[in-house]
DNA sequence: TGTACATCAGTGAACGCGCGTTCACTGATGTAC
DNA sequence: TGTACATCAGTGAACGCGCGTTCACTGATGTAC
């Protein structure tokens, strides 16, 4: 058959999204073609139309959660969530249990130093830029200062909450998130 | 053949040193019997006779490490190095450089979320441990609160760890590293 | 002391299975005339 | 306007390969007599 204008993009984006979900929450290597696909609703051939390999793939869902991640960030700050709301908001019972939708730092990040330079690079970009938009929140008058505050911040929340995730203990874990908000505070708040 | 005394011992120590490292350095998912076997100088059929099963071994070569981290630490601390010490050597890019030998929760934190429950709690329990050496260093009265900040401070190395073996470019790593000593020496300093 | 046998850590081929990838094919729709 | 053909997103079987696991077998040494 051939299908609608714009269908193969709509397609694209599906798999992407699948994709991207997949990879957070199963591991990069564990997620497999055909798995994402079957959940995409199509076959595993048709994969090859729309990407190259898997790390192709690996690459634009990376890109595509970090996207996703700057973009949820920069209408929270928009509606007037300060930097105190972003990190309660990061470090919540509600992130700890949907690693699929969460952040795909913590979700993936030693499988990510692992990935070929491409994406690696990609990453890089990505945390660069959310790592700016998280400075920009933080009273300073040195942006390089602020920026090396905000990457600390951010690698004590994601730190938090591989922890939380991996301890099975809930209690515990409630535990490890609410003293990673007090750090990141106490962070977030102390002069550079 | 029948083996000296001991032989069996010496074997499943070998084993689960080499699968240790193979584990940090490609990931758990990705790293498979055979390989391991093989460099450990042994032929995937032994395997059985040491481990019931990969997760079996996933959980033993995760005690391993957490076990020769915590008395690495140990050895330190009574050698006289101190807190800042402690995190300088971590953050450190000889640590950067060598995950196969380094801290277990930097190179899997993501996938050990991922691993049944005996794996998780054996998890929980050489974490415990570590971060209340940890928290013994720090000055304060309050012991529930020492650990908590030690935990957060602990989140952040491993994050700050995490971030910078991600990104490709070594002087941003470098960076990476910087800001997270002071920020880790910060919180360390911090009153709670 | 010498010999026959039991032990059991380790071998290596094979199991079923799912991986990433390839490819001949399908068939609804757009386009040409 | 009606018909023949080109297009191409998606199908689904098959490829070689490595996975975790099983198992019949090996053979040097310890033990029994």
């Amino acid at each position: 058959m051939r299908y609608e204008k714009g269908q193969k993009t709509t397609t694209r984006r599906q798999i992407l999204e699948t994709a991207s979900r997949y990879f957070r929450r199963e591991g990069i290597s564990a997620a497999g073609i055909a798995g994402i696909m079957g959940a995409a609703g199509l076959t595993n051939g048709a994969f090859y139309t729309h990407f190259e390999s898997k790390e192709d793939l690996v690459r634009e869902a990376l890109v595509d959660a970090l996207r996703s991640q700057q973009l949820r960030l920069e209408d929270d700050l928009r509606e007037g969530l300060n930097l105190e709301g972003v990190i309660r908001g990061y470090l919540s019972p509600d992130h700890l249990k949907a690693p699929e939708i969460g952040c795909p730092s913590a979700a993936m990040l030693p499988e990510i130093a692992r990935q070929p330079e491409p994406t690696r690079e990609a990453y890089e970009q990505g945390l660069g830029r959310y790592v700016s938009l998280l400075a920009s929140q933080l009273e300073s008058t040195d942006s390089a200062a602020a920026h090396r505050r905000a990457t600390a911040i951010f690698a004590l929340m994601v730190g938090t909450l591989e922890f939380a995730r991996a301890v099975p203990d809930t209690a515990q874990a409630e535990k490890i998130l609410v003293g990673g908000i007090d750090a990141a505070l106490l962070l977030a708040n102390a002069r550079a």
